[in-house]
DNA sequence: ATTGCCGGGAG
DNA sequence: CTCCCGGCAAT
């Protein structure tokens, strides 16, 4: 019968008061156990980003970058300044390396994403003198190009025609690489490419002039200003590089909107403009990582309209060498969340987790806000029904069983005073129902 | 096999 | 309500 439950009576207020002694020990206890807890994100230790940790591989992209740059280099403002990028793309693998100058080097600087005239955009090298270069190949992208030119009114210039297009794509890009490269920026070079083939013959993405335009204009989401894009196109970027998707960088300070192109460019927009430093002088702590996420456009011009959601197809994880600049030195240790992961779930939450994370460095105010606007997200993922399942329910584990708790890890205090203490449980235990005592 | 606790049932 | 427990899911 109950006699046993008799026993409890020595301290009627149990249930009342769990506090009783023991659980003031036990409360330690509580917090080892709890220890565990932060494991939820492993990122990668040292160069390697995982979006999303269990499925991701796909993005290996090892920078040397920042990391690297930072260890050495003396005062480098731009930590950017990556040695080497490797990406892979879509099964391609991408190497670029640049050369790497000293530790302080001018080099590595950018031009100066400055942003001296904002709309710059119009300046873009854009290849007035296309020169024919009929591959039949290219007629394709000529035409995607042309499109996409058609649509900015920027690069119209020139155009005489479609093959004046193609050329553009190509045109341009060659003539950037040749002069970055060799002046500006180590950034660049990734695509002028490998060292071991001087002359490309064939751009493997031809539209990345275009796509950038592009955008700049659809990326930017937009809403507030209207032209808070002015890329800079200064700074060609060097990373990603998908046939139809391009990656740029969000200030995400609150009212700002702008996209640059680069990271450095970001980071210095958002280091003079919104922290107030200088620039160039100062070194950065990295602080400026946390203010700027980089989004991934969908450029190609037939599917720009769903663009949004659909980031890259199948695999958006190809595109998904977001790149490191990003962390390339601020955080050291979770570095690849940033990113966003393709498949992460990503998106909303994903920097919304950033920004958690990061909160620690430094003022994160405004990144509450970014957050919520972040309608870029849709750009990143595929996965967007689930993304917004979970972005909604926090609770997202839970796939069968309409409730049931995950089960939390802590002992509950069936084990911590084991049946002989029965009475020593909190009630909810006593009851079998959920430990209040030992909540996780 | 254990453990945590949901869903119910009995007072 | 409070008190219990069957039973299931997660370990």
């Amino acid at each position: 019968m109950t006699s046993k439950r008799l026993l409890e009576q020595p301290r009627a207020g149990d249930s009342t008061h769990e506090g009783g002694e023991p659980v003031t020990g036990k409360a330690s206890k509580t917090n080892t156990l709890q220890e565990g807890a932060s494991r939820n994100f492993e990122i990668s230790p040292n160069g390697h980003y995982f979006t999303s940790t269990r499925e991701g591989h796909y993005i290996h992209k090892k920078f040397a970058c920042g990391r690297e740059e930072d260890e050495q280099s003396s005062g480098g403002v731009l930590k950017h300044g990556c040695p080497a990028h490797r990406l892979i793309l879509n099964g391609t693998h991408v190497e670029a390396r640049i050369p790497v100058r000293g530790p302080g080097e001018p080099g590595c600087r950018l031009p100066s994403p400055e942003t001296p005239h904002p709309h710059t955009s119009s300046i873009i090298p854009v290849p007035h003198d296309r020169r024919p270069s009929g591959l039949a190949d290219k007629e394709v992208m000529a035409a995607t190009v042309l499109t996409i030119l058609s649509t900015s009114p920027l690069v119209l210039n020139p155009s005489s025609s479609a093959s004046g297009a193609d050329l553009a794509g190509k045109g341009w890009k060659e003539s950037l690489s040749a002069s970055y490269s060799s002046s500006t920026s180590g950034n660049w070079s990734w695509d002028a490419s490998d060292q071991s083939v001087p002359s490309t013959p064939s751009p493997p993405l031809s539209n990345d002039p275009g796509k950038s335009f592009l955008l700049s204009s659809q990326s930017d989401d937009n809403i507030e200003e209207t032209e808070s894009t002015h890329f800079l196109f200064e700074d060609p970027i060097p990373r990603k590089r998908k046939n139809s998707m391009k990656v740029m960088f969000k200030c995400l300070w609150k009212n700002c909107e702008k996209v640059l192109s680069t990271s450095s460019g970001i980071q210095r927009h958002i280091r003079t403009i919104h922290l107030g430093r200088n620039g160039d002088s100062d070194y950065s702590d990295g602080e400026e990582d946390f203010y700027f996420s980089e989004i991934e456009v969908n450029m190609d011009p037939l599917s720009e309209g769903l663009s949004n959601l659909t980031p890259t197809s199948p695999t958006t994880s190809g595109p998904a060498p977001v790149f490191p600049v990003l962390t390339c030195d601020a955080s050291q240790s979770e570095p690849a969340r940033m990113i966003h992961t393709p498949l992460s779930q990503s998106a909303p939450s994903t920097l919304c987790h950033i920004r958690t994370d990061h909160a620690y460095q430094g003022p994160m105010t405004q990144i509450r806000t970014v957050s919520i606007g972040e309608k870029r997200q849709p750009v990143n993922h595929t996965t967007v029904s689930k993304t917004h399942t979970n972005t909604t329910s926090t609770s997202t584990s839970k796939p069968t069983t309409g409730t049931r708790k995950p089960r939390g890890e802590a002992k509950k205090c069936r084990k911590v005073y084991g049946m002989e203490k029965r009475d020593l449980w909190c009630t909810a235990c006593r009851w079998k129902k959920a430990c209040q005592r030992f909540t996780d």
